[in-house]
DNA sequence: CCCCCCGTATGACACCTGTCATGCCGGACC
DNA sequence: GGTCCGGCATGACAGGTGTCATACGGGGGG
């Protein structure tokens, strides 16, 4: 017997790899790669048009992040499984990935034979998640930071001045210098960049 | 006739992603991925085992990068074709390579396509190189940073202190400032996480 | 109802950073 | 042999940054 195959839609957007794993998964007798999305924006219209049973996304996207994309898949189509691929095995990113109802984390550097495995194990009722890094995201504890704080790093990243992000987040010097100063006492960072660099590592900004 | 088919050696540390683009290759009936690496250092070896026509080389790897490893393989084998694979299309990598004797230059957000035609390409004594990348390297000018300005940059790349700094590269407080000084007029940057950030982008570092 | 947290703001202080002038040494190039 | 550049250093100054105390309004929880 032969069922129908597993409907897969995938979203990455450097178009090699993209092309790459759909050739990967289209060695898979049971599995069919029915779309494509190079934008998180895209994936909403893509599951409407093509009705898949398993959502791949990067997380990496422009337009939305994969996670972004998750959440709205979920309010959506509860029925849908997410899996998030994603270059960075940060903690923060795992976290929010199973806040937004994903149903499998698998980093890219893990083998290739563990996608076609994840995508049928999801369908299944199954979640897929790497052991250690859950652990890593359990152990580190939750984001410490709040909104703005996050907002004014995120910002910070590029290298603004007080007065740039100041004005860029129509706040005073001395509020955003606030921000900074706690974000890098709660990061225990030595400094702005440095802070930048810990919650970009955790997933956090 | 069937002439004996291309043989290809790809280098990419993220499992997925390469073997996913070995299966991408494999569907090419005169492309044989003959050898893997998942690190730049094991590129020479892997080379000499296997001998193939063509390397495929990413550049962030462990171990060695794809720049440094293609520099090794113009050295010890003349004839081997080398191919770039990189994420990111900074125009300093391009030169890079090129100085290192690449003979194609691709990104991962090209189509899927070009890989295999590239392959073809540089075997037939042809160079790849997008056009637009080559004339944003070409329009940029050269690394305007002296060693020790580029030594510095890369160790304040996560933050650190003048004082670190100092420590880290037996530098006094004072020589590590007027490096990290020339090298933000160089840059035409507002300070130093703005000339690493600016550095990181054209592939200097 | 009170307290705590968040967002926003100010002012003051110490320290860090970026700039500039200046100096010395060694190698490269004419 | 002189000039230029790179590596290294010092000192001084201005302005940017990080910390802290303090303040006020609003929302949520006990």
């Amino acid at each position: 017997m032969t069922p129908s195959p597993i409907k897969v839609l995938l979203a990455e957007d450097q178009s090699m790899v993209r092309e790459a794993l759909a050739a990967l998964l289209g060695l898979e007798p049971d599995i069919e790669v029915v779309a494509q999305a190079a934008r998180g924006d895209e994936v909403l219209d893509a599951v409407r048009a093509h009705a898949p049973d398993v959502a791949l996304l990067d997380i990496e996207m422009p337009g939305a992040t994969g996670l972004e994309a998750a959440e709205q898949l979920q309010a959506a189509f509860p029925d849908l499984k997410v899996v998030i691929l994603t270059t960075f095995g940060r903690p923060g990113y795992l976290r929010r990935a199973m806040e937004s109802g994903a149903s499998a984390f698998l980093v890219k550097d893990a083998p290739a034979a563990q996608l076609a495995e994840a995508v049928r194990k999801v369908l299944a009722g199954e979640k897929v998640i790497d052991p250690a890094l859950a652990a890593a995201a359990l152990a580190e504890g939750a984001d410490p930071l709040t909104d703005r704080e996050r907002d004014v790093l995120r910002e910070a990243a590029d290298g603004a001045t007080n007065a740039e992000l100041a004005t860029r987040l129509h706040l005073s010097q001395g509020t955003v210098r606030n921000y900074l100063s706690t974000a890098i006492q709660k990061l225990a960072a030595r400094n702005r960049a440095d802070a930048v660099r810990i919650a970009r590592e955790k997933g956090w900004l």
